[in-house]
DNA sequence: TATGTTTGCACAAACGATTGTGCTAAAACG
DNA sequence: CGTTTTAGCACAATCGTTTGTGCAAACATA
């Protein structure tokens, strides 16, 4: 068992209280009279035995833990994983250290491990939910645990959350297929009852009706999995009026299309024009670099971040505030995946 | 601030000590003959306060914590994340929880995490050291805190650890190279001083010399990144004597190279034959599909973990065993980033 | 000299659990 | 009925900190 030096030997080989180590030690000197004698003598011990102090401990009494849950859906997502070190990073600047955790996009593991970390007594949740449900996190948010949805976020709810414009994208890049003179646009979605999910569909099909494309709205799929891009796919090619252009809600999605495209020989974007949400760096140097939506990731996290920590400051407005609900802009990025098609 | 139900709340409202409760909660009932109908009443009164324990307080008590820490040294690389996620996954099966930290691939970043760890009195590390130094790992499991070096390690060390075997495969890839009429190639390698790199670089030029290539060695670069890989694929398509192919250490650096080539107008294979160590999906559908070196990424994190749950399990033999040292083989992709030259 | 003020620090209670030990009352035994 | 055993639980210390308060000695003031 790891046997640290702790506050009481200092105390022992300086003869002076641990009450005195501790406030030397947190620089509380002056506010408690300690003479420089003795501050300098416990600070010399403390270096000379090269004291660290226990967090754990620390922790238990000032109720402090200097944590930060942070939950995601699916680390083998880059737009996940992208976001989630963003975060830790930024977070480790400001003295938090986090517990990330991936769900698997399961809402019962969710709140497993929602209780989990308070249990750990985490100072802030960043959450980006997988399921319908939000009263786990509303109940955290309750016992005055600041609470920010990255991402996902629910409806209606007291919980703040930063994403991004979801609808605006996927708005956007459907009125730019139209424009290429694509009527056939199939969309493959990802979690069906998940808010960017939902938006993106949502953005989808407003693009369609506006440009009197009702009946061609045609959206299929059920997950955020490779997998089921390339299962949806793969069905799409066989309909016996194939779509022109697919737009594929997640970069795992549009993996999944592109292995089943090559699959039936056919090549993006002479036979097929693609598109996608996310955005990555293997993005460009795809065959063809596919044209996407990339979500504003540093901004997703920094914003998040930044509400988090005003929020553990200011605990006393947490109840009182009304929830922040912040939508970032994403971006079109032009590559070389779509085919302008002869009107 | 938080006011949770504590142990004391339950012994309150049943009448009975904290230390009943305790040992109730705990199952040991029958050990300290508790009888069944205060057994009963502690759980039922635990259950309908929504009793949870404190792990910040348990952990203090028992000098246990149940985290464990995580030492990554760059998120955006995929390797990493990949092998973190597998890791993260597989922990939280046994109960534990990870602290994810990337050091940025600086050794003193490093140095100051893990201190940050050891803090919260982690009960074990794995980590991936971006340095030289292995003191402050061995001190850490100096002091009774089970280590794992997982990818990277130290030669001459106590601590254990898991990694690819990285010279057979960068040996038998470049002997690939060879047996397709390549003399000169290029190895643009990462990070000098780590294990892995050290290893490829090793590979790769024994399989020149045994091929009698001696003279057409020829490695560049200095670290994993992108950057580094756009660079030096830059400076060696001015050179006199261009390379036919290039081996790139990582994902990362094969990336960069990409770009350049891109840039350059030259298209893989016809212009320049690429090979990259480490695996992933997107590998599938660049232009054109990249011949790689996977490494056994799940392998590696479970055979670290198992390594580590041993040792936490078997602390007293800590000191006493020598380091168990794992190399796993990787296996050589191929795809179509490799022309055959004529002889 | 008596009183008030400041200096410099220590006592002891918390934080929320776990755990070695001790104690009382009932049951069992002879 | 007296003694031993067992059942059933509580006391209090402990983990390593932090922190409200108290208190003696030194000093200043009148």
């Amino acid at each position: 068992m790891r046997n640290s030096i702790t506050i009481n030997d200092i105390s022992r080989e300086t003869s002076v209280s641990n009450t005195t180590v501790s406030r030397v030690l947190n620089g509380f000197s002056r506010k408690y009279r300690i003479s420089d004698e003795t501050a300098q003598h416990v600070m010399e011990v403390a270096k000379k035995l090269n004291y660290r102090p226990n967090r754990t401990a620390v922790s238990l009494r000032k109720k402090v833990s200097n944590l930060i849950g942070l939950v995601v859906p699916d680390l083998s997502n880059s737009f996940f994983t992208n976001v989630a070190n963003i975060i830790t990073n930024e977070l480790k600047k400001n003295g938090y250290s986090v517990i990330l955790t991936d769900c698997g996009d399961d809402e019962n593991t969710e709140i497993e491990v929602v209780n989990l970390l308070n249990d750990r007594r985490i100072d802030g949740l960043l959450v980006m939910p997988c399921g319908k449900q939000s009263e786990h996190l509303e109940d955290l948010y309750g016992q005055g645990v600041p609470v920010i949805c990255v991402d996902r976020y629910f409806e209606s709810s007291p919980l703040s959350f930063v994403a991004t414009n979801n609808y605006s994208g996927a708005y956007e890049i459907t009125k730019y297929l139209i424009g290429s003179h694509h009527k056939h646009i199939a969309c493959i979605q990802g979690l069906e009852h998940v808010m960017p999910n939902l938006q993106r569909v949502k953005g989808y099909m407003d693009a369609m009706k506006d440009a009197g494309l009702e009946e061609e709205i045609c959206v299929v799929g059920n997950d955020f999995s490779q997998e089921n891009g390339y299962l949806e796919t793969k069905r799409l090619l066989q309909r016996s009026q194939r779509p022109t252009a697919i737009f594929g809600l997640s970069n795992t999605i549009i993996l999944g299309s592109l292995k089943a495209l090559e699959e039936e020989g056919l090549s993006v974007p002479q036979d097929m024009s693609l598109v996608t949400f996310d955005n990555a760096e293997y993005l460009n140097f795809l065959n063809p670099p596919l044209t996407s939506i990339a979500q504003p990731n540093a901004e997703i996290a920094q914003m998040s971040i930044k509400m988090l920590l005003g929020m553990i400051r200011n605990k006393e407005l947490l109840a009182a505030q009304r929830p922040e609900q912040i939508l970032l802009n994403p971006t079109v990025i032009h590559r070389k995946s779509v085919k302008i098609l002869k009107d």
